[in-house]
DNA sequence: CGTATGTAACTAACTATTGATTTACCAATC
DNA sequence: GATTGGTAAATCAATAGTTAGTTACATACG
């Protein structure tokens, strides 16, 4: 027997391997954020070598990029916002970054660590700030918080519990994640965004 | 004339020194997070020699903790909650990290990158919930939502547009930030949580 | 007075590590 | 046999943290 262990090699399949670097990217990213997440341990979580991970992505800012794109992407498509239907988009928004921890934490990363806006996405939110206005015209929500800062009230209260100090989190007592604890949020999330945007 | 610049020593003073360091690590933090900071730079703004640093404040983590504290209670103080109000609570917790930026990103770096909650903080945390809990038995603000949630709303909503993705800010067009924007955005903050906490 | 002396404030240059990115190479598979 | 997927090990810059001092200043002593 050699005495070096046999190290096997991973199956040649791009496809997969790519797919296992941005998994690993994602998780690394959603915990350290840019700054603070490692080339090394990615290519560790991905079982995968670092090398590859220059050869598909780049660079590092480009893998995050990559990583943000993927997960912004998702929690558009996630939470829709039709007819201005800004309760509908609350609450899909909210079940959704509950089930996905880190599409939260990362477009957050995103909006501490980047300051330069990406096209897409600024017509995405403008499209959404008009389907606002559009409600309002029609009379189904109230009309004297202009569209913008509802719609930035609505986003941020959908994540205000999950991404509520440590500390406040804490102070409750009992675990401020359990899933009873959780439904007794949503029902409170959704009660507040129905008296948030209704008619005065 | 000598060739090497004459550097000019700084004035010996260890509490104006430490006081600087201080500030610049604040800004430093505020910018780029624990993480993305750099020693060398916090030095550098701050005109004096990195080993000041060490010898007043122990290291990056200690450093790092010292600006948290100052600004959480900064923070803290500049907005109390009398009596369970939270009107007044929003308005003066937007008008503070309005005019010190700072202290609103220092505060979320460390939720991010730090997740052991500090004793103190959890204790005002907890005095702050009874309040509305209080309020809420006084019949001043509604009860179908638990204090803690209503709490960590309007806790977010504070910095709803000031928090927001940079998409969203650009969106709108025009200044984001611009004094006639936060007026009118202030008018919002505060209609927005009055009819948040009023009864339904 | 003037000078020794202890110590606090400060500085420059060094080290040891870490971490992103590359180079050079091997092995499947078409 | 050329191209694609994969690996190990080197490189090179940046960084947190230190070592080894120098200078200002106070206080005490002759």
């Amino acid at each position: 027997m050699s005495g070096a262990a046999a190290r096997k090699p991973r199956p040649r399949n791009a496809e997969a391997t790519k797919a296992l670097l941005l998994k690993a990217a994602t998780e690394e990213f959603a915990e350290y954020g840019l700054a603070g997440a490692r080339i090394d341990r990615i290519a560790e979580r991905a079982g995968a070598n670092k090398r590859l991970l220059y050869v598909y992505f780049g660079d590092k800012n480009q893998l995050f990029d990559a990583v943000v794109q993927e997960q912004t992407d998702a929690v558009l498509e996630a939470a829709p916002m039709d007819e201005g239907d800004l309760c509908a988009f609350a609450i899909a928004r909210f079940d959704y970054v509950l089930a996905n921890p880190d599409a939260r934490r990362i477009a957050a990363w995103r909006s501490f660590e980047q300051t330069e806006p990406a096209e897409g996405e600024r017509a995405a939110f403008r499209a959404r700030i008009e389907a606002v206005e559009n409600a309002q015209r029609a009379g189904r929500i109230r009309t004297d918080i202009p569209a913008a800062d509802l719609f930035a009230f609505v986003l941020r209260i959908t994540e205000s519990w999950l991404s509520a100090p440590p500390a406040l989190k804490a102070a409750g007592g009992g675990d401020p994640l359990s899933p009873k604890r959780m439904q007794q949020h949503r029902a409170a999330l959704q009660a507040a965004v129905r008296s948030l945007v209704g008619q005065p």
